[in-house]
DNA sequence: ACTTTATGTTATGAATAGTTAACATAGTAT
DNA sequence: ATACTATGTTAACTATTCATAACATAAAGT
C-alpha cells in the first residue's frame, strides 16, 4: 500500500495571516521546516502535523490531504 | 504549543480482525514497530499514520486521538 | 539606492523513526 | 506436555526528520 500527500499550508497561512516564521514560531520549529514541508520535502512527524493543523484552525484532513 | 495523542490502533485491528503482523504487512512496516506504535513509544509519521488509518477503514482522528 | 521583510535553497550535524534479529511470555490447540 | 500463534521487549543498526547556519532573491518601503 501506498499514500501520498500534499498540503494546504500556504494558503491556510494566508488566510490566517501568518508567515512562515509566526507559524514556525507557534509550533516550535524552525522557519526553513515550515519551507521544506510547504514543499513536500519530507515526510514529517504526525505530532508536528497535529501542531500545524491546529495553529492553521484546521482538521488535519483539511490540511493534509491523500491523493486518490 | 504541544500536542499529546494516544491511539485507537488496537481495538480497531480487533474489529477488523487483523493481527499486528496483518497490518504490518499491509502497510509495509515490521510487526514489532506497530507494537511500538500501539504503545505510544514513538511519533511516527504521517504517510504512515495515513496507511495505517487506512488500512484499519477509518478517518486519521478517528485513530489517533489528540489528548485535551 | 538602500534597507527591511518574507521566502528559497543547500550543506552539515543531531535526534529520532523504523529495521532487523533474537529471545521471552501467554494463550490456545492438539 | 508440547507446539503454534500473537505479542512484548531489547539492543544495535540504518534512514530520515528537523536544527542550524549561511547565503541568495524578490518585493515593498523609505
Amino acid at each position: 500500500m501506498d499514500v501520498q500527500y500534499s498540503n494546504r499550508i500556504k494558503e491556510l497561512r494566508a488566510k490566517n495571516d501568518l508567515t512562515q516564521e509566526d507559524l514556525a514560531n507557534k509550533v516550535n520549529v524552525r522557519r526553513e521546516t515550515i519551507g521544506h514541508i510547504e514543499k513536500g520535502k519530507y515526510n514529517l512527524s504526525l505530532g508536528l502535523a497535529f501542531k500545524i493543523s491546529r495553529a492553521l484552525n484546521e482538521n488535519i484532513e483539511d490540511v493534509f490531504i491523500v491523493d486518490d
